[in-house]
RNA sequence: GGUCCCAUAGCUCAACUGGAUAGAGCACCUGCCUUCUAAGCAGGGGGUUUCAGGUUCGAGUCCUGAUGGGAUCGCCA
């Protein structure tokens, strides 16, 4: 159990003590009552804020609130000590033995240590990248690529039912294109000199594809108007343009549940009946759009369309659903798309985006609003641009100069684990330097180095104990006597791992993965230090040569370390290293 | 111009969704390798959290406005 959630389970039964004892007023409201960590270790174990939420509500002084609680807590066998500070904090210390078991917790539990059932079993979509099949996935993907996988992995640690989803753009207008370009490789292949035109894809990754497409085939295509070959080539380029896809997301270690058809909502009355939904509500309208405010495009004119009554729902102008000739617009088909969500039960939808789709934000929170009555809630988490550096200079893609830097090049050059963990240390919604020679880099700038590097030396650690003799099994680490642990380091480390429930809480609270890394970070530079502090203190080594009992509490404190930093790393899809060589 | 995001140490970023004296890394300075991996550790200097108001016992965090940067703005997806 995650321990600060138990003291504050304390705290609240002993206000409630104090209602039942008319200290306090029987209406007050405890949800804003928090036990944390303080932000510094001279104030305690742990802090409450009780005294100075209920105050103002009880009409009475915080320090005559805290003062009570403190002398009922004191009768606690874990709280040791509590203390009144500042404007009326109650600042908690907590018993050795209770910070000790923490370690027993965290070696029982293994990787499910931090687990938390917040999500109660609730099914929640993550749908991400979502590229369009028109080529490889580039650095800019990569970034929502990690961010979905391992938000979804968070979720899935807080015990919510996760499906990871990919929606294929497979019917617009850029299929057509893609088709264009694959029967120009097509004919190339087939021994003819093509040129291409502007509005083609020229990427070399689809000679490859005209070629298949030519062993297929044979000649059939050749000197055939588009009418004939373009339905089949469509079809035949974006499967290879998935497998494409399917293989750069394998590369990086994400593997989706779903892979949803765009194209699929077509002709199969989806759309219609999504449609006919928000129709029914009084939302769908013809009607005729003011222009943009402020600057007027050159080219405008007003046009009837059909539009979607999106102002209902918190946008700020209604969007079309239909162009002016009939057709539909892209937003359309994505209605119908999370329309499908709701309907196969999802009770929460997320959809991870580039920070180019933020204005598309608000309507397609009321579409689904509107979809679901405000039943099912949207999150959407844009995931800022990827600048990226090389040898200190920002380095510009461009897919006309072939400066288009692919996934797979990044993954192929820093590796899976840097490409994964670095684009994780940031926000998802501010924007990431990506420098090249930073990331391959082997030092403390480099953030996943350093972490692996102290998960490699608790297994070197436990190599060095078991050559000493000490039995390293998890068995006899469970069966140590952890008082041993009594050092003010061993203790702060201990308290880090502590933490580790509680963050996972907030990370999944807030869809914030990130947060995940830098707690990682800081739990590894707990490790190195404690590991330091051997070197003047031979007391505080992990291995005690003379002295089996207390080596043995040392090294399950190092393993329990190891495991928090393998579930943290492992949410994140990073590998934890055994050695660094 | 409308909308959304961002602004914190010289640089790159945190700050537990409103808590106490705003923290790390890089860079700079000083120490530490015969001892479990120095890819590391200990210590030092460095701040009007862009600005102006407001709410609150308490604001980097919430609200209003301004400034600067980015994204986006029917008939692309």
């Amino acid at each position: 159990m995650n321990r600060f959630s138990e003291i504050r389970a304390v705290v609240l039964q002993n206000l409630e003590e104090m209602q039942a004892a008319g200290e306090i007023p029987a209406d007050l409201d405890f949800a804003n009552v928090a036990v944390e960590p303080p932000r510094d270790a001279a104030h305690g174990d742990m802090a409450t804020n009780a005294a100075m939420v209920l105050a103002k509500p009880a009409k009475m002084k915080p320090r005559n609130i805290a003062e009570a609680l403190a002398k009922r807590l004191l009768a606690d066998a874990r709280i040791v000590a509590a203390d009144v500070a500042g404007p009326g904090f109650l600042n908690l210390r907590l018993g050795a033995d209770f910070w000790q078991e923490v370690v027993g917790e965290v070696l029982t539990k293994g990787s499910n240590f931090g687990r938390s059932d917040m999500g109660q079993g609730k099914r929640v979509n993550v749908e991400f990248v979502s590229a369009n099949p028109t080529g490889p996935l580039h650095v800019g993907h990569t970034r929502g690529a990690v961010f979905g996988d391992a938000l979804a992995s968070l979720l899935d640690f807080n015990g919510y039912d996760v499906t990871r989803e990919y929606y294929i753009n497979d019917g617009g207008a850029q299929v057509d294109v893609l088709a264009r370009s694959v029967y120009l490789r097509y004919l190339e292949a087939h021994g003819a000199k093509v040129a291409f035109p502007d509005g083609t894809y020229p990427g070399d990754y689809l000679i490859k594809v005209g070629q298949a497409l030519a062993e297929k085939v044979g000649k059939d295509y050749v000197d055939q108007p588009e009418t004939v070959w373009l339905a089949d080539v469509r079809l035949f380029s974006i499967d290879a343009m998935m497998d494409l896809i399917r293989a750069d997301l394998k590369s990086l270690g994400v593997e989706m549940d779903v892979f949803y058809s765009e194209k699929s909502l077509y002709g199969t009355g989806k759309i219609e009946a999504a449609l006919e939904l928000l129709d029914g509500k009084g939302l769908i309208y013809e009607g005729k759009l003011d222009p943009p405010k402020g600057k007027l495009p050159e080219d405008w004119e007003a046009r009837e369309q059909t539009l979607f009554r999106s102002t209902e729902h918190g946008d700020d102008v209604d969007r079309p659903v239909k162009k002016s000739d009939g057709a539909w617009t892209y937003f359309a088909p994505d209605i119908a798309y999370h329309y499908d969500k709701i309907e196969r039960g999802f009770d929460m939808l997320i959809d991870v985006l580039g920070a180019d789709h933020g204005g598309y934000v608000k309507r397609m929170k009321a579409a689904v609003s509107a979809l679901s009555d405000g039943k099912v809630p949207l999150d959407i988490k844009l995931a800022q641009l990827v600048r990226l550096y090389k040898d200190g200079q920002p380095f510009k893609m461009s897919k006309r100069a072939g400066t288009f830097i692919e996934l797979r090049d990044v993954v192929d050059r820093v590796g899976r684990d840097v490409t994964r963990f670095v684009m994780l240390t940031r926000k998802n919604d501010a924007p990431l330097d990506f420098d090249f020679d930073k990331v391959t880099e082997q030092s403390k700038d480099n953030p996943v180095f350093y972490v692996q590097y102290a998960h490699a030396r608790i297994m070197s650690a436990m190599r060095k104990a078991d050559e000493a003799g000490i039995d390293i099994k998890d068995a006899t680490l469970l069966a140590a006597d952890l008082g041993k642990l009594d050092h003010v380091a061993e203790l702060a480390l201990i308290k880090k791992l502590a933490e580790w429930p509680r963050l996972v809480e907030i990370a999944g609270r807030t869809n914030e993965p990130h947060r995940v890394a830098f707690y990682l970070f800081d739990l590894a530079s707990d490790l190195h230090s404690l590991y330091h502090m051997g070197k003047e203190n031979s007391a505080l080594r992990f291995v005690q040569e003379d002295d089996i009992a207390t080596s043995t509490a040392k090294i399950a404190l190092a393993r329990a370390v190891g495991v928090v930093i393998s579930a943290g790393l492992g949410i994140l899809g990073v590998n934890p290293a055994q050695e660094m060589r």
